[in-house]
DNA sequence: CTAGATTTTTGCGCCTATTGCAAAAATAGC
DNA sequence: GCTATTTTTGCAATAGGCGCAAAAATCTAG
């Protein structure tokens, strides 16, 4: 039997002095509320009403487990109600977990004016860039670059990851412009390098006509990170292969200059795109949906990284 | 759908950790709780927890769904707590409705060892003569006296309701002791004779062998109450015909005699006994037990004021 | 006091919803 | 990579609730 009916059904029957009346107000048949209240009456062994016929009064103890009940059904609705708040409108705390060198960039910067945005919603920022079980974490939401082994999570895309080459212009002052790939492969020319884990240093291009080349590079400063690679670049020490995320303010403000800007590099299946993602909810909480509506929409399409008329990030402080 | 059993196994599973676990607690499969949360987050329209096939992981709106829910869920077992002690013991406030005079004599004088015995039991004392609606008047119990027309009640009989004829001995000793019914039509008695709405003011007797009596009194006192005619009879100045609970004390200390006693008085069917009646619950309640077990109890078989073994009612004060 | 009306109760057929089992999908740990 | 555990889903059986209609009972009006 269903408690919370035969209470609601009871409390109505209490407030209306009538079972016929009660089951109007729920759309029920007279017979189903006499049948509840009395499944309840032998559930809790008790008699919450005196019957006649025509008329009925209530017990001792129907009137203090009317008075329980009352406060039982109010809670209730109340839970119902908290959640649905918190359905409706983005609000409570939104545990984000981003890469440290796209959030300290590209998320960072942003959350003033996120949280400007919606006052009521908390932050809890977690930056990582190892694979993490997002959620094992308890992220509400996860922001990634190119892995999306975790097939059940669901991932929005957020900005397309281009890769370029670039260098400072004062080192292609000196070293000169390539004009292909083949280029680089100039004794001269000196490499900063991404690396992860001591794999192959090989950067690939692909030409407008398909054409592919495989360069394996020999860089004089290999890190782990994109940003141990940055400050070199600026000060002309080589050439860089980074993603616009990291350089494109960069490339826009002519501390670096972008060349090869004809091939597409590294067009690998590891790094397609900039994801946020989040558990396969059925019921998408409304904060997260905030975030992310919002992170699309101040990216823009392209990214304002990637395009060249707009000017200097107004958040960048590097 | 059950929404206490749906809340019952949220909350098992938000202890326990796994749909498997909060099923087994409950004697149900663990598809049965994935069905039944699963249910509960569409009812919602609120994602409660975040699953993966090997672990789950409370939303926020799970957390504070579940704070709310673990406090109703208290609260129920408390609203069934107090009904159920209020079942077991016997207390609470218990209205009674008694006859005027049988309650002044052999129902208030009880009850202060009734209260000293069941503390725990308020006392809502109305004494009314009327016949009354018990259902409608809210009384827990009623005591009345062979008048038993609302049939969908329950009694139970307390004592008989012996009527006996008697005078003060002053009297008998100046009129003479009838020996049998037709004595009493001599021209010299005088009688005192209770009498409700102007009826034919009929004695009815019946003797051991059968053989009836109907005498119609010329009464020279009438009174719609057996206590009106007392006094009168203890001063000697005629002949009642009253129930033993209102003269029987008077006959056991002497200031009354009763006789005709081989004769049965006023065998009609009106009355009969003394009962108790009380709403024909399933679950009778204690407090409502307690009482008819008490009196029944504290009258005796015969009562006490049927016996003449027993002496002055230590209670009367009349 | 009688008759009609209203309300509760009960019997019965129907139907929906829940359950358990088994299989599938997925993942954590070894 | 494999195994074991957990969630999920399909499916069939079942139990429980529902409405309708009739019965029982009592309040009310004439």
């Amino acid at each position: 039997m269903d408690q919370v009916t035969s209470m609601k059904l009871f409390h109505a029957t209490v407030l209306t002095g009538s079972f016929s009346d009660a089951g109007r107000q729920h759309g029920l048949a007279p017979s189903s509320v006499s049948r509840q209240i009395s499944a309840l009456e032998d559930r809790l062994e008790v008699q919450l009403f005196n019957r006649s016929t025509r008329q009925l009064h209530l017990t001792e103890a129907g009137e203090i487990y009317h008075n329980k009940v009352a406060e039982i059904l109010q809670m209730i609705d109340d839970a119902e109600e908290a959640v649905n708040e918190l359905q409706d409108t983005p609000r409570g705390t939104l545990n984000l977990n981003v890469p440290i060198a796209f959030g300290r960039r590209k998320v960072a910067p942003l959350l003033p004016k996120f949280m400007a945005q919606y006052p009521e919603i908390d932050i809890e920022l977690t930056m990582t860039d190892t694979v993490i079980n997002v959620i094992e974490e308890g992220a509400d939401v996860a922001i990634r670059v190119g892995e999306l082994t975790d097939s059940s999570l669901i991932a929005r895309k957020l900005a397309p990851n281009r890769r370029v080459v670039a260098a400072a212009p004062e080192y292609l002052a000196k070293h000169g412009i390539p004009e292909s790939p083949d280029d680089l492969m100039a004794e001269h020319h000196r490499f900063l390098s991404y690396r992860r884990q001591h794999r192959d240093d090989i950067w690939h291009f692909q030409g407008r006509d398909g054409e592919e080349w495989h360069l394996k590079i020999h860089a004089h400063l290999h890190a782990n990170s994109g940003e141990g690679l940055l400050p070199a670049a600026r000060a002309g020490a080589g050439i860089v292969l980074l993603p616009t995320y990291l350089v494109g303010l960069d490339i826009q403000r002519g501390r670096l200059q972008s060349i090869l800007t004809d091939y597409k590099a590294s067009p690998t299946a590891l790094d397609t795109d900039i994801f946020a993602i989040y558990p396969p909810n059925r019921h998408l909480s409304p904060k997260v949906r905030a975030l992310v509506d919002f992170l699309v929409n101040e990216y823009g399409n392209p990214p304002y990284w990637d395009d060249p008329s707009v000017g200097p990030d107004p958040f960048m402080s590097e």
